[in-house]
DNA sequence: ATGCTTTTTAAAGTGAAACTAAACTACTAA
DNA sequence: TTAGTAGTTTAGTTTCACTTTAAAAAGCAT
């Protein structure tokens, strides 16, 4: 297994590959890479046994793929809470070094930092870190851009990307903070929030990668 | 830079590239390669200014070049006491992590872990931790086997090689320790040890990778 | 100066990953 | 049903980093 390889697995597993077929596309996109080199790529995988693989039809994980995908996963997202934790990261520095450590760390190294961190259950970003045999607590959430205006609900989980991630930290919003859409302007215009009291605006885009917890009614 | 050279250069610097001029064949021996691969990355390392290399009489690191392996081996360093201070590794397991760690830690990394360790002077085994502007603190020490026998001194530093870091573990041997030889058996035979009161054997090989303080008389 | 060790050259190979260009599939909408 | 098109695969190269073997050359030491 290569860091490369492992970042197709990765993104073929973030484009919903424990589920459904994934297109070659959509994985040449995340991967900034060339379709045909996808393709190749895939025949590696499925010799590997890592992914079902048809051609033309997609690519899905198998249960080798998922567990390797998950383990990857869950070395990243502890090491994102051990960098903020410890070492004083930003959001964006987190998620930038954890991709560079969860391709070099051995299993016992994740065990035991596991153990460290006294068991998180959810990365800095708020997502879930995986257990060990592969299990994922998931809890419903929802997009911000989905929450009806003047209600009351709370940031959950947020989108790892440096770019959005340096722009919300600056909003100073923060994972379990109480969140109320005061106002959203149309035509996917900003959006204005009562972030704890404080008054905050952020683009509409940005609120399409902050997610709440989803409210009873719906 | 890859993690090839990285070890090129980290070679070179533990066989005394600093000072003096180091021949192929031991960074061949070292790296467990064939010379003729050694001249040719050899090469590649003086077009990027790392080392000064002069065909047929050996290699040298540049100042650019001693950065570099400095900061390698402080990166590694630091890693160790954070593996065995924080994660209950044993001194091999740190070592080998630590080997796969320092290829991919950024200087930021670093420079955060030497705070959240509260800069430690020395590493796990006892080698002194560079500084991040390249100075190291060296202190003098001599091999176990030149102590002369009934001398009282005090275990400084041990070898890091997997093997021999599980024998001394084993054989309850810590850095700082007090340290007196009761008897040397001629021939390279077995050294019997007076360590903090316990009477403990180890080899003449083992002895030789042990380092000790200087005595006064010396 | 001769014999041995060390080092270099030359030629080639390997493995992983990527690309371009051209052909092919499959779906979709007239 | 049949184009059209979006997506995918094939084929043929390319690149990069690293390594090897075999033979020639250099350096050194008695």
């Amino acid at each position: 297994m290569t860091p490369n390889k492992e970042d197709y697995l990765k993104a073929i597993y973030k484009l919903g590959g424990m589920e459904e077929l994934v297109g070659n596309k959509q994985i040449a996109e995340t991967l900034q890479i060339a379709p045909a080199s996808v393709t190749e790529m895939l025949g590696k995988l499925k010799r590997e046994g890592l992914i079902h693989y048809e051609p033309y039809k997609g690519s899905r994980l198998t249960s080798e793929g998922i567990r390797s995908a998950i383990l990857l996963v869950r070395g990243h997202r502890l090491w994102e809470v051990f960098l903020m934790r410890h070492l004083g990261y930003s959001w964006s520095e987190a998620h930038e070094d954890a991709e560079l450590l969860e391709h070099i760390t051995p299993s016992r190294l994740t065990a035991r930092l596991d153990q460290f961190l006294n068991y998180p259950a959810y990365c800095p970003h708020g997502s879930a870190i995986p257990h060990p045999d592969g299990h994922i607590n998931l809890i419903p959430l929802q997009p911000l851009i989905h929450l009806s205006v003047g209600t009351d609900s709370h940031i959950r989980r947020v989108t790892e990307e440096t770019e959005l991630l340096d722009y919300l930290q600056e909003s100073g919003i923060v994972i379990g903070c109480s969140v109320r859409i005061i106002e959203a302007a149309p035509y996917e215009g900003p959006f204005t929030l009562d972030l704890e009291g404080r008054r905050v605006q952020i683009s509409y885009k940005a609120a399409s990668q902050i997610f709440v917890d989803r409210t009873e009614e719906l």
